[in-house]
DNA sequence: AGCACGCCGACT
DNA sequence: GTCGGCGTGCTC
């Protein structure tokens, strides 16, 4: 049972859990008027004023004459029962102090302002007297996004520029500065409308899930098909259903970039645009947002993962879409997985869960196998398209020149699809020029100052760019390392490589590159990928980006420059993440009349991993896969989670990673093993070491209690940092 | 997180 | 003498 609501009268002692970084809640004191569970309040805490939620029954250890009153009761509808017991149960589970798990749901700009005050800036209509730089940028910044409002500093950092050029272009009228309008109604969707028509295996899917949806009651269905399959069409129905029964949906989607063509689905399907809730939305519009969830007038929300933490009056319905996708894992600041995550939220809601994936997760689809999770399957390709053939090219027998990765058989197989008019893609997950920059006179690699990953040359860019922390440099003329000028090498393959090889291959075609860090704004890659989608390119050189959702119907050859890319670490999902990136990449090809072909260039074309993708089989794959995974003790056949220690001083982060592992007496007692102190995966970031241990412990063992008690049984010098990741997913 | 308190070095 | 560096500790 969770929290229960109840009020407390005037004067009487309340705890209120703030977002301070402490680790508990605080007792106060009931304001005038008195005060109920979940409401949103002002307190004073040392010479400030923070806000924070009543928690319930003060913990009585403080005492109460010393106790400070509540100063003011925030007018916004009070957090629900079902979310305050979700923000506990959550910070029991990863292990996150419980304020640190509330200020994932107080992202709400201004919550505690005086409504009316706040400015804001929008396009106006008027033009600059003087046009300068600066101005120029806010005007493009603008036009960009002319509907939206922005806060002044928040416009001024989006266009670059200080405060005062924003200012300056409010005398002239080019900019408009408003008082913070009063939140206004999202549009009715309506759920009746008629939606595409259904293939039987989509209508007999969407049949069940509003069936379950009937229930009112928590569950989830793991809805799997093939790309092409139609499974936003089901899952639309199964939205439509939850708003017709009067309750809240919300649609999870992996990946920024996929919002703007998931929006004008759902405006087709209902009508109007839904309310959407991601790092790229103006503190406006996320005010808004916010706002209309907790009053319930927001029925349906489109958002990434931290969308999991608004403050729903009545949710009915989580959909995960790509559910097997890794950016559901937070990586950083409170570690949580999304996916997991979403389905705590709906058994605290009373909700469903779909999750969507034409690869399910190995955790997805074992829960599917153990009954947990009821499944369905959408077996037909929409439009009657066929699935691509799928073949290797054995790159042990390919005349391959150095520093040239297509063989002569991706080659050949370009060129018949340029003379019959339709495209390729080109698929390589690396970004940049080259992965490796190389001193041939010491042989040294250019690593970052930060971190200790390799600098990433980006000819785009003309800089190096370290993947870990995003840290930029110019491309140096002289080694770092050796001072030798001029002996700098690019090793290895990266998407603007395979550009230019490809241009240089095919003068005369037409080429683009899809990748994450050639793009400002989704806006801009939309826009990309709609030229591409329309015939703009006649070969497609692209990242993982491209395998997330986009249709390209003009393409039927997908090339695989290296299938065993992701087959060389260590990592426990390797063959996993391989398995679902190549199904995901080849299903890009063929489309209705054009039935594609995927060629997966590679060097060991009889690893079982690569022969799994071959055959298609994806239940052998998900079994013999599953059946490796519990023999290891492995999830999700066993619980892991990681321990990282990050301190300024490599030596002091390895003692205290060896006092943990000296000290494991209360981890052996539930049948668990450590292993560690070692290195971490990327052993500097940001200037500080990081030295890791895992722990891994049987299915069942109470993991948290135990792994609590185990780091509170050593005390940090204050420059050490711990953190905990239950149900770590890279172990790179 | 902030913000105070406090205990040591180089300035008017 | 004291201004201010940022280590340490507290917030109901």
């Amino acid at each position: 049972m969770g929290p229960m609501t109840r009020f407390h009268p005037p004067g009487a002692p309340v705890a209120v859990l703030t977002t301070q970084p402490l680790d508990r809640a605080l007792d106060y004191r009931a304001p005038t008027g008195g005060v109920e569970d979940g409401a949103f309040v002002e307190v004073p805490l040392g010479p400030r004023k923070v806000l924070g939620v009543v928690w319930g029954e003060a913990a009585g250890d403080w005492p109460v004459e010393k106790l400070r009153p509540i100063l003011r009761v925030l007018e916004v509808p009070a957090m629900g029962s079902p979310f305050r017991d979700f923000i506990e149960r959550a910070a029991a589970y990863t292990l996150t102090p419980l304020p640190a798990m509330l200020r994932l749901g107080l992202r709400a700009p201004g919550l505690g302002e005086v409504p009316g005050k706040r400015r804001v800036y929008g396009l106006g209509t008027g033009t600059p007297d003087r046009a300068t730089p600066a101005r120029q940028k806010v005007i493009d910044a603008l036009r960009d996004r002319p509907t939206d409002l922005f806060a002044l500093s928040e416009l001024a950092d989006l266009a670059g520029v200080s405060t005062s050029v924003v200012k300056g272009l409010c005398a002239s009228g080019a900019v408009l500065e408003q008082a913070m309008p009063r939140d206004a109604d999202f549009p009715p969707l309506d759920p009746a409308r008629a939606g595409k028509p259904l293939a039987p295996d989509q209508a007999e899917a969407a049949d069940a899930l509003r069936a379950e949806i009937a229930t009112g009651d928590y569950g989830t269905t793991l809805l799997r098909g093939v790309t092409g399959s139609g499974k936003t069409e089901v899952y639309l129905e199964a939205v439509a259903e939850c708003m017709a029964r009067g309750r809240q949906a919300l649609v999870l989607l992996p990946e920024i970039a996929l919002t703007a063509e998931f929006l004008t689905r759902v405006q087709a399907r209902f009508g109007a645009r839904p309310a959407e809730w991601h790092s790229g939305v103006t503190q406006a519009e996320r005010r808004r947002t916010w706002a209309k969830t907790a009053e319930g007038q927001a029925r349906l929300i489109v958002g990434a993962r931290s969308a999991l933490f608004l403050p729903y009056r009545d949710l009915g319905l989580i959909v995960v879409d790509e559910e097997h996708d890794t950016s559901y894992k937070q990586e950083d600041g409170v570690l949580y997985s999304a996916r997991d995550m979403a389905v705590l939220r709906a058994s605290c809601e009373g909700a469903q869960v779909v999750l969507a994936t034409a690869t399910p997760s190995l955790e997805s689809w074992a829960n599917a196998e153990l009954g947990k999770y009821k499944r369905l399957d959408l077996t037909s390709r929409f439009g009657e398209a066929v699935l691509p053939k799928l073949a290797t090219i054995d790159m042990r027998d390919e005349a391959v020149a150095g520093g040239r990765w297509i063989s002569p058989t991706l080659k050949r197989a370009v060129e018949a699809r340029i003379i019959a008019g339709e495209q390729s893609l080109i698929f390589l997950n690396r970004r940049g020029y080259a992965p490796v920059t190389l001193c041939r006179a010491c042989g040294q690699q250019v690593a970052c100052h930060q971190c200790d990953a390799r600098m990433v040359e980006h000819r785009f860019l003309k800089r190096l760019m370290c993947h870990q922390c995003g840290e930029t440099a110019p491309m140096p003329e002289v080694c770092p390392s050796c001072g030798v000028e001029g002996k700098l090498a690019a090793v290895g393959p990266g998407v603007e490589r395979m550009a230019e090889e490809v241009t240089a291959l095919f003068p005369e075609a037409r080429v683009a590159i899809l990748s994450s860090d050639l793009f400002g704004s989704a806006r801009a890659l939309k826009a990309k990928v709609e030229e591409i989608a329309s015939g703009g390119a006649d070969i497609i050189v692209g990242t993982q980006l491209v395998a997330k959702g986009h249709n390209f119907p003009k393409l039927t050859l997908v090339g695989v420059i290296d299938a065993d890319l992701g087959l060389q670490g260590s990592d426990l999902r390797a063959a996993e993440r391989t398995f679902q990136l190549m199904r995901q990449v080849s299903g890009r090809a063929g489309r209705a009349d054009k039935p594609g072909q995927a060629l997966l260039q590679t060097y060991q074309p009889d690893h079982p991993v690569i022969r799994a993708i071959l055959t298609g089989d994806e239940e052998a794959f998900l079994r013999e896969e599953a059946a490796q995974r519990r023999a290891a003790g492995v999830p999700p056949y066993g619980r892991m989670a990681g321990i990282v220690i990050s301190d300024p001083d490599a030596g002091v982060a390895f003692d205290v990673g060896n006092a943990l592992a000296r000290n494991t007496a209360g981890l052996d007692e539930i049948g668990a093993e450590v292993y560690g102190p070692a290195p971490a995966p990327i052993a500097r970031i940001r200037g500080r070491h990081r030295v890791r241990l895992l722990v891994k412990a049987p299915r069942q063992a109470p993991i948290q209690p135990a792994l609590a008690a185990w780091v509170a049984g050593i005390d940090l010098p204050r420059s050490t940092r711990l953190s905990i990741d239950i149900d770590p997913q890279s172990f790179l």
